[in-house]
DNA sequence: GCCTAACCGAGACGGTACGTCGTGTCTTGCC
DNA sequence: GGCAAGACACGACGTACCGTCTCGGTTAGGC
């Protein structure tokens, strides 16, 4: 999660309420399951937190960033556990960022955000940073034990390491939220293992000649 | 495109200006672009498109629905021809792609109408005839051509048929998005190639052990 | 009272509602009444009136001109009757000034108004066009009556004339604005007799050597 | 001026800053002259001053409070000197007054504040102590000068003579303050020359039969 | 060639939310 | 305990859009 309530080095006069903080995200989140992104509003959120608009302001310069926020902290859920080999690894990881897209806070909030941020440098910055990241960790964790267990070769080049854990790290995510989103279909434990088994194997493997 | 303009059976008054819907449609993709989903105002639309709003409103029922038209056309311009090679079309389809998601007016507003659908069911059944079911006989085409080749087998259930299509088609159509729009980087000629290969051979094939 | 409403050369659009106008003043009126000056606000009026706080501001730029206009037409009320004899008419006008000062809408609005208006040159004017002017003419008419009757001469020179009647108007206005706001003491029918006094005859009169 | 700063009993601690309550007092008054009553706020104040708005609160009650206190010192000005005769002495005391009125200042304060008064009883008490009990005075002192010069009789019934310059007091400072801030025209030497006429001769001695 | 119904532009309407400002109170840590 | 700094709850501000409504005026069909 982002660290907010950064004391400026400037200390004086009283402090910021870390109560505030959590009530105001808490009841950012669920405004967001009741209402929806379009019909949440800032007044709204302030009188569910038991909170003054100003001091939602104070922290938060628009309604974006302090979804952003709120709903960030959901993306800290995933872990990638050793689960012995890497395709259940990934099969782990689909299953839980979809359980993740299927909580109606998170695919309102995810879904949104991204789309305001074609237009928002400063916000697309914001969502990398908070969400996008520390994801691509995972992947970078996966490819690690994969090569310990000598499933996939040493990349020797860094460049092209990073590279190739970008491009695994947007079809993984790439798929499943198209899936959630757009295609509007569950992501069950059987399209996992397809999904698994393409993204291992290839198109010849599940379809070969 | 979406048949608007479904006059009621009484057929007699003043007709509806074929004109107007076609300013009003220009309109707003050029208020889409200008200022994004968010900020875009009926009355800005009907100002630009020199018409009162009621006609706009007269016309389509919300913001949703009109931008969904404006926007519907400019996916019907991928095609896929025959390259040669599966991979050499995939290429292709994913280039084709991505450069529709980097015009501005194309790609605010496929992410801010999918948005809005994660809380609207009748937008996405608009979104689903108007955009994804179009793509998706892409991937079917491109099917039938690699088994042509020899490159692909028959798949004998066609069940298992239908499933493979779709899973190819939120793999490909999501990693070209979330690519393009949550990790905003460029999808050019390296890009495309190191996602056929990964899509074609699989994890091993790019980093085989 | 102030023509508002002045419908623009450009009709075309839905006319502005008489009706709305005839609410906003009477809320208005009855805000200040129960409110105060300092408590009144333009959404209280706006939801007294029943209208939206959009169509207040459509009509009047600021609280002050919109109490000015909603208390204007109070001072309409006073008339000047003929009771015989100059001194009787002096005192009917400066009662009936009294009773008007006496209400708590007009002694609360005449006084804040007047106050803002030493800031701001349009509101005075305002006030001048909407209240003041107004009951110079009553000054006017007196003269005119005390003339026919003989008790004052005719001033031959127009300008002293107009000069003569900005005073008496001052003195008249002022002492009974000046008794009922800052001494804060009613003004009876003794005390209009004994101002009334020292207005004809002067200091001379009521205490000569 | 009024005694603020009652320190209480207790004085251990620090003992308030007395620059404090001048530099604050000064602020007030610049910032009334610059923004006028309505504009004029405590943060605004107490960041002219140097100072913490706690700071102006622990000392003053409110903003009216703060006003009157900040303005009451320049109403003690005013004097009236020996010029000879009755007519001279007030002309003397009305073209002071106006002066007074004149500097922006003043005029601000003493509207606002008595138009704040007219809804709150303590601070129309506050107004009388500070300054117009002190004004009323100087119609006293001008009186026994006069009778002392035979211009005047001496009112035997000191009730009747109470009333009287009560009445005198409210029709000179009523005549200026109406002039000057209703009206809006210059109280100059010609204006109180007329003034002073209609005054000690009457209607009939400035426009007689 | 006239009627007339549905269209059109303009813009006022009742609402809702916005983001800002001022009030008077409070909570810090320093003096 | 005074004090500067500044966060806090509250409430009004004036603006922007929403989607609806009422105007006067236009424009095609059908008669």
């Amino acid at each position: 999660m982002l660290s907010r309530s950064h004391r400026s080095p400037n200390r004086s006069g009283r402090p910021r309420s870390a109560a505030a903080d959590t009530a105001i995200l808490l009841a950012t989140r669920a405004a967001l399951v009741e209402l929806g992104w379009s019909k949440l509003s800032m007044g709204d959120v302030a009188a569910r937190a038991g909170v003054a608009k100003t001091t939602l302001y104070r922290r938060w310069a628009s309604k974006n960033e302090l979804v952003v926020d709120a709903v960030a902290v959901l993306f800290d859920e995933i872990e990638i556990h050793d689960r012995g080999s890497l395709s259940a690894d990934i099969e782990g990881v689909v299953l839980q960022f979809a359980a993740l897209l299927e909580r109606p806070e998170t695919k309102t909030a995810l879904m949104a955000v991204v789309a305001e941020s074609t237009r928002d440098d400063a916000l697309r910055d914001r969502i990398r940073t908070a969400i996008v990241d520390r994801q691509k960790g995972l992947v970078l964790k996966g490819r690690e034990r994969a090569q310990a267990r000598g499933e996939l070769a040493y990349e020797s080049d860094p460049e092209a390491a990073a590279r190739n854990a970008d491009l695994i790290f947007d079809v993984i995510a790439g798929a499943v939220v198209h899936r959630t989103l757009v295609s509007a279909e569950r992501v069950d434990e059987d399209w996992a293992r397809g999904f698994t088994l393409l993204l291992v194997t290839g198109l010849g493997g599940i379809q070969g000649p």
